[in-house]
DNA sequence: TTGAAAGCGCTAACAG
DNA sequence: CTGTTAGCGCTTTCAA
């Protein structure tokens, strides 16, 4: 029923071979017949058999996505930039999503195995060495986004810079008493933004309290960046009454706002009795009106198309490595700087 | 390099369709020759081609999806239960996302010609009669989320349904001046809660007026719901002052909340002044308060995974059609059931 | 230039 | 049950 490319190469009266250089612009062929070809295709309505060609060429033009799905607006918005370019060079995305019954190594192993993609990406998810080197073995390409591994491309943010300024900016407004909430330790982001923190502390003479800092690691579900560890680690600091934290530098907008209904659930007001700056400019913090740290996250998912483009038609051999600033958003969570109706 | 089935037939000392046999878990095999290609595949971790498989078998596993990015949460949404699903069924997902300079055309048209995925499932997104003809002929399973197509499947919310249950809710709580702001006619769902509102009105003999009702034709760009549209649209009913409505009735909760701004900036309060119910129930929703209409947008998603695959395997020709229904939200913006603290 | 033929790695029909 | 063989639809030498 679907017609191949042996009815064209009959309809126009050449070999297959013919054919499949018309298709593919080879140069090895002249325009004459290139014409009458073409004529035939178009007649037939002839479109070429992606799987076969995927078979003949030995590469499939799509790559994988592995990301967890819990991180809601940073997830949506890097998966946008991925989708734009992805879709402006021609490849296909095959999204794999990973959560609480479906394991990251389930998909690592998958993308390895079938050689179904080109390439993967894999998003705010860390690699052990076993795989990273399976990966750099099977010479097969994949850039980490969100994440860090020392021989594999990747593309992340300066958590310790943002976590720094972020706790700057606590200290510049003139609080001294702050405290952090932080993700689960085993998260790279989460160890990187809490050494910022504690450099910011020192650097402006402040002491780091063991009292002042909760890791959510009673988390076990995900990585502790969701509401409910945000909610619980500033009930923590709530306990402690007149003792408790003038200000906190949350790890993540959507704890920030777990630790805000904590907050006032207590009767206090933001930023009068406590003060909050989050971290990553989620959808919703302007509603709220969380000063944050914003992540550039669109144009990440940009350049992580682009590198791992590159990396599958070039074979070179050096790993990439780009690290984004974030930016300071102030809004009314902080007060000090509050000059708006 | 890669390990292909002649090396496990050699290696097990067998013919190559018995390998094929042991890893399709085909009855016509003896155990004990299958243990021994088992053990040989184990041995020299050998892993099937998949692109070869599609090939060979007509059938490539994999489905794609077609769905607009500005919707946001409900997006996320949808997409996580599709996920779900497809994982549990072994299947692969290829995201196309349809914005300003992709168009669904163009992806409806290379699924189509392509063959690179068993099946699509075109959300949110309408579809010309063209269009699904051709699917029809091909025999090609698609299936529509979030609209709706007579001789397609579909899964779908009852719209009307919803946007009358909405009203209804207004009318109950007494008030009778009460706008509609709506996404662009042109999109069916629309159209559908135009028709609810309108109904709910008629019902309680309050009678519509032109100047309670304003569609966001206006926005081009997108299909009108999105805050800004919702924030226009209702400056023009604060226009009318005194005789601005009392109540409104917001056909998506993005743009309840744009139309929220505009009622504060204007120095009014929610809803002693303005009451506001908005459509989705969306994430932010509960953060601003937003009584609204809850769609079951997850389960959506996973019941049409259900459909297309069952449609894949089956090749039945019936067209399935399911209407969900949406449940009322009650939260703080219609005032008159405020019984929280 | 172009056609013929040999794969790409696997499935499935066909003999035995 | 099992081995052999003929495709699946295309790309890519290799001669001509």
């Amino acid at each position: 029923m679907p017609v191949t490319i042996y009815d064209v190469a009959k309809e126009a009266g050449v070999g297959i071979g013919t054919v499949s250089r018309a298709i593919n612009n080879s140069p090895q062929i002249s325009k004459k017949t290139k014409k009458r070809v073409l004529e035939a295709i178009k007649k037939l309505k002839y479109q070429p058999h992606t799987v076969a060609q995927s078979l003949a060429r030995k590469k499939t033009s799509t790559i994988a996505c592995i990301i967890p799905f819990f991180t809601g607006y940073f997830f949506v918005e890097l998966l946008r930039g991925i989708q734009r370019r992805i879709t402006d060079y021609n490849y296909d995305l095959i999204l794999y999503s990973v959560d609480i019954t479906h394991k990251k190594e389930t998909f690592l192993e998958r993308t390895l195995q079938e050689r179904k993609v080109d390439g993967v990406l894999l998003v705010s998810l860390e690699i052990n060495q076993k795989f990273a080197n399976r990966f750099l073995r099977a010479h097969f390409p994949i850039v980490l986004v969100d994440s860090d591994s020392p021989s594999l491309d990747s593309i992340s943010v300066d958590n310790l810079d943002g976590a720094y300024m972020a706790t700057k900016h606590l200290i510049d407004l003139g609080y001294s008493k702050i405290a952090m909430i932080d993700g689960q330790l085993k998260s790279i982001p989460a160890r990187s933004r809490f050494e910022g923190y504690k450099m910011a502390l020192e650097k402006f003479s402040l002491s780091f309290s063991d009292e002042y800092f909760v890791s959510c690691g009673f988390e076990t579900e995900a990585d502790g960046f969701n509401k409910r560890a945000g909610y619980t680690a500033m009930q923590h600091f709530l306990q402690l009454s007149e003792n408790r934290p003038r200000a906190v530098f949350v790890s993540s907008d959507i704890q920030a706002i777990g630790a805000m209904e904590a907050i006032k659930e207590q009767g206090l007001a933001i930023p009068q009795d406590v003060a909050i700056i989050g971290f990553d400019d989620i959808e919703l913090a302007q509603y709220v009106g969380l000063s944050t740290m914003r992540q550039p996250i669109r144009q990440m998912g940009e350049l992580a198309v682009e590198v791992l483009l590159e990396k599958i038609s070039s074979e070179s051999e050096t790993v990439f490595k780009k690290e984004f600033k974030t930016d300071l958003v102030v809004r009314e969570t902080c007060g000090g700087c509050m000059h708006w109706g």
